[in-house]
DNA sequence: AAACGTATAAATATCATACATTTCGCGCCC
DNA sequence: GGGCGCGAAATGTATGATATTTATACGTTT
């Protein structure tokens, strides 16, 4: 019937504030906020709930801090990172498994690869072309840690699909399935399957085909989650009980 | 060659070593922790430090701090929901387009129902057949406001599809749009369509068609980002230039 | 006996001040 | 002209105090 009346802390207004004015475009990426002092001083409040409010947007990956003279709150420029952190927080919480991951990225990443290649500038050819082209350079000269180069090429093609709600997804979740994957080395023979693939996939999306840019991304994605061990048939009953 | 050396504050230290100590399962959701004087004398700091670091560990979903008699800090349950407001934050940052937004959703969630029509459990029928009850017991009552109704049943889908990345994802984008659409107020033949909409999908999914479900689920999609003018056709050139 | 009010205690929220540390920039000195 | 040191500016941390919130116990009233 009633509403709750909620007296939020002052940092929570003060949070507010600072987001609308980021997010109104006031406060543009790299531009430096007041002061902590100056802050306390417009707010009127102390500098311990100026601090409180910044520590929040800075975990939110909102501004960054600097230290020393010349430092202070900037307004930060979009990043996966702390996303990806909470991400991994929750997920760690909630028990996420690998396969949880590798059904989204199943789910996910092909139909970017489609759009992709309707819609790939000649500049993020190139950069698919270059991220392909390190990783050959990498393992030519004995690089057995070819990760980073097969990060470089999926977030390349996912620059390619440009829209930033899909970047960002893909980002979040590669970022998480890579420090799952971190521990394990790859053995050779998937590095050269790796790329090869990607060469495909730059293949069809060059010749604009987007079925077939999706389907060997979705090849790709099948048989990597198999080699890791992760679970190639996703849906096989071995979700846990639901909880309510 | 040599990694650089990183003076941490000393709030981080705290941090991870409370997550860990989370994560580890040495405090369950629903544990206390120490009140912020037990914990600023087991880390010898001051309740400044103490503080910093709940504040982070509050503002990324894995503490709730009470205040009073009997409060201090909580271990919480998992949620996606501040994992969600960072992705919505970074995405409001990123100047998303609600083309951007749809273009995610009809690629994702059709996906997410017909996965739910495999794996719903008789608790997650119930709470979609719940939202389909709220929304036409709303419309009943002459409220026209249905955006929210709608939202507990997209919700209560994504939960059914029992992949908390999915979960995650679907969220971060229906926040994001459903803020991006608040301003407008739906006409009437929305809220029906929309709701028998939701009961198609119902039923489907409780047939395990998850065929069908996904089918629904795109023309749902599709027919209200037209109706919202968004974009029906969400490839149609209408993309920002690369920007490099 | 149940309901209401009050006192008390425990915890967080906030304030004020001081000191420590980091970092940039200026200027001196060689 | 370049290295060096000093100082200013900003955040990081500490200390102590006060304000506010909230649960609990206890007493009073009806």
């Amino acid at each position: 019937m009633f509403q709750p009346i909620r007296i939020a802390r002052a940092s929570n207004g003060i949070i507010y504030q600072i987001k609308e004015s980021i997010f109104a475009g006031d406060l543009p990426p790299g531009h430096a906020l007041p002061s902590e002092k100056e802050l306390a001083e417009q707010f009127r409040v102390s500098r311990i709930t100026v601090r409180d409010a910044l520590r929040v947007l800075e975990s939110q990956g909102l501004i960054q801090i600097k230290v020393g003279a010349r430092g202070g709150a900037f307004v930060a420029s979009p990043s996966a990172d702390p996303v990806s952190e909470s991400l991994t927080n929750m997920l760690r919480l909630k028990q996420a498994t690998l396969v949880d991951l590798v059904e989204a990225r199943i789910l996910v990443e092909p139909h970017v690869a489609a759009i992709a290649a309707q819609r790939a500038t000649p500049d993020d050819l190139a950069a698919m072309e270059r991220a392909i082209a390190a990783a050959r350079e990498a393992r030519a000269s004995g690089d057995r840690y070819f990760i980073p180069n097969s990060v470089a090429f999926h977030l390349a093609l996912a620059e390619a699909a440009r829209n930033p709600v899909l970047l960002f997804a893909v980002n979040s979740f590669r970022a998480l399935f890579h420090e799952a994957l971190s521990a394990l080395l790859p053995a050779d023979d998937m590095a050269e399957r790796a790329i090869a693939d990607h060469q495909k996939i730059l293949d069809a999306i060059r010749a604009r085909d987007g079925e077939r840019a999706r389907d060997v991304m979705r090849e790709h994605l099948s048989y990597f989650s198999e080699r890791v061990g992760a679970a190639g048939t996703p849906r096989n009953g071995r979700r846990r009980p639901a909880t309510g």
